[in-house]
DNA sequence: CTAATAGTGTCTCTCAGACACTATCCG
DNA sequence: CGGATAGTGTCTGAGAGACACTATTAG
């Protein structure tokens, strides 16, 4: 049997393969908190209680693993997030009442006012604040996926500018170190953190100001690019 | 219905579901060199194509992902890597063609005494340096995930000691100097590295010494928790 | 003017890079 | 002794932390 033969022979149903499910854990940040995004889940098992947006592969919908969680993603938030990045896989037979399941679990960030109106008219998706999430029961084991991002997403503001992804377009120096700040724990030094986005060469100066009280804040946008730049000296934790 | 019910009812292969694979991307150091552990298939498809180790779940086996990973290495190796890390997940309707796949990768680490015999007994198994793999068509896509693997390794070199677990049980201070350089590809000041292992406190003195030629060079052994440890400062690139 | 927020100047301290030095073994 | 490798002393420079300072708006 040559492999062509093999190939039109095989299949792939005839084995035992674990159910593929991709989720995704969306931050944002507004009224100086940080937020997730969670579903109500309306379908057994762990019908009616909330969790993480995801699902299962369409195989005929998905080309990849990206594509599937983008595309659930879009269904809540009506817009592809302008950053995600893979978290981890987790895959056990105990995790899911069903059956041995994996889940291919994604971090991505959004601005809370890119996609605010569309999460308002979609009944089962909502905002919820960190602290919230953490003291919620979430479906299968989505507490774990949440813990995980969030911990990976405090240690990429000590070397990255990632979080600037969960700003609007056009920010103020001032609101991204806020982001970092409540990411990290801590305050930052105003001049630490300008000196390094300074060095980096990382923000487009877009020339405008914004006011709201005191003087005028310079606007800033990422450059696309900063999504993989990383400090070679991190921030003090 | 209630969820009883529904699980009762419910037939996991009543659905489509993609293949589940798991590989590893093993990497020794032996004689100044990087090595990786690849195998050649003995089925189709790319039957008679080296690859990385690996492949189907288990589900009367293996309780997790990661347990897979460890059978998997351990038949070739005879045991289990002192190291291991989950490295990305790969998934889409084109790496395989027997149908829509994902595979789980992993990056481990092994001293290549401790398993040296065994993978001379295993037929199908052997090392080859990272220069050879890297001009070498692998099955499927283990080419891109040989590439990450090595690109993560070598981010990794930079500030934490990971690289460590390629060396045997106890070791000197120039060798694990040697492996970090191989994988950063530069050589490394002395001084540099030594300050920043005792400031660190990541290793246990033996008090025994090694001689070859020249003065005898302490060995030491890694502390388990070496494995999480990051540098907070980055050695340059 | 004051209040408020944006943005800068500058000192200290830590730690990586560089490199010369000393130490301990062999023959 | 010299050759080889292990290990240290010490200076320089980059960059984070700290914090006081100036700048620009409104009222």
């Amino acid at each position: 049997m040559n492999e062509q033969e093999y190939l039109a022979k095989y299949d792939k149903n005839a084995y035992l393969s674990p159910l593929v499910t991709v989720d995704g854990v969306l931050f944002t940040y507004h009224e100086e908190t940080l937020k997730v995004l969670i579903v109500e889940r309306a379908n057994y098992p762990n019908k009616g209680m909330w969790g993480l947006p995801g699902g299962f592969i369409d195989e005929t919908q998905d080309k990849t693993l990206e594509h599937a969680i983008l595309r659930k993603l879009k269904e809540k938030t009506g817009i592809i997030p302008p950053y995600i990045e893979q978290l981890c896989t987790i895959g056990n037979d105990s995790r899911d009442k069903r059956g041995w399941s994996v889940t291919v679990c994604y971090t991505a960030l959004i601005a809370y006012q890119a996609c605010q109106h569309n999460i308002d008219s979609v009944e089962s998706a909502k905002w919820v604040t960190i602290d919230e999430i953490e003291n919620m029961p979430l479906a299968f084991d989505h507490n774990e996926l949440y813990r995980q991002a969030r911990e990976r997403l405090k240690q990429k503001s000590l070397y990255s500018i990632v979080p600037g992804f969960a700003l609007p377009d056009v920010f103020t120096l001032t609101e991204l170190q806020r982001v970092h700040e409540v990411l990290i724990g801590k305050t930052l030094q105003k001049k630490s953190f300008r000196r390094r986005l300074e060095q980096a060469d990382l923000l487009i100066d877009t020339g405008e100001k914004r006011q709201e009280t005191g003087r005028p804040a310079n606007l800033y946008r990422l450059k696309p690019e900063s999504a993989d730049y990383r400090f070679i000296r991190n921030l003090e934790f």
